[in-house]
DNA sequence: CAAGATTGAATAGTCAATCTTT
DNA sequence: AAAGATTGACTATTCAATCTTG
């Protein structure tokens, strides 16, 4: 039975869903300590933070964080009720969205970046090395590319990956 | 603002939100086509199949797939259902529960294996390449390693990662 | 009373259908 | 009629509480 069940191939899929729910988990119980905030408000914000303008349309930001639009609009909404982001109507395309960086936002990115920041030296570096950092993220980017969703091609607002 | 965004920290641990996404999702998908089964099926069958004795205590699996003891209750409660496990009490400890492979598990498992090899081929060597492959399961499993849950020690059963 | 597993209540995500604008 | 975003119905997951056995 066993000889294709330790086919390399398996056993690194195997280990990037390991691999992502326990740094995942743990970073996010890291963030939740320092800044009392879900980690998935976070990769919203700093997405924002990293673009020019703070600001990005919903299907964009929805395949940055890896969510289906729906999924994206409800989580925009919690952290819009927070105060974090609030939505604007695209002046040019009245059907599209953009989420915007609010100054609150601003600030409590601010303030929860130093943990973070230090909970991925410890959870990410101190496990691969700088080296490996650097070769893990080439490797995660082509995979990423290589299997994008059919529908979240959107090739508008200047490309910041 | 931009200064800490780009962080090599951060864009590493926001890209292996993306990867993982995106190839879940995408092998998911294959497998759901291939052989009627979600990737979360896949991953408790394959774990059983690597085991002496295609067994696996519970607590022990639910560590492996990645998720919280109760969430793997309801998945093998599933998969249970669908005739591919069956539980079975721990002789030594009545507390404690096997998940078994069944005859018709095993057979499901071979009749996916071909397809979803090939998926995996397809999505995640021909992006990152043979050796890129090693590399990756590498920095993957030292993530793991550092960060495996406080719980989930779990040191029984012979070790077969 | 600690450990292993399960259950109840609540949350977050998906797919399919809808609404608005182009 | 297609694109962008939202909503409704549903599924899967979690945390906290519970039950059983050691």
């Amino acid at each position: 039975v066993s000889s294709t069940c330790d086919d390399p191939r398996i056993t690194a899929f195997g280990m990037l869903i390991e691999a992502h729910a326990a740094i995942a988990g743990a970073v996010g119980r890291d963030l939740e300590e320092a800044g009392g905030m879900p980690v998935a408000w976070f990769e919203v914000l700093i997405r924002l933070a990293r673009t020019p303008g703070d600001r990005l349309r919903m299907s964009e930001l929805a395949g940055q964080v890896a969510l289906s639009t729906s999924g994206l609009t409800r989580l925009v909404d919690r952290v819009e009720a927070a105060g974090l982001i609030a939505r604007e109507t695209c002046p040019s395309d009245r059907r599209g969205a953009y989420a915007v960086l609010t100054d609150a936002g601003r600030d409590a990115l601010a303030k929860v970046m130093p943990a973070h920041v230090e909970s991925l030296e410890r959870r990410l570096v101190d496990a691969v090395g700088q080296e490996g950092l650097v070769q893990l993220t080439e490797h995660l980017r082509a995979i990423r590319d290589a299997n994008r969703r059919p529908g979240v091609t959107f090739a508008s607002c200047p490309g910041v990956d």
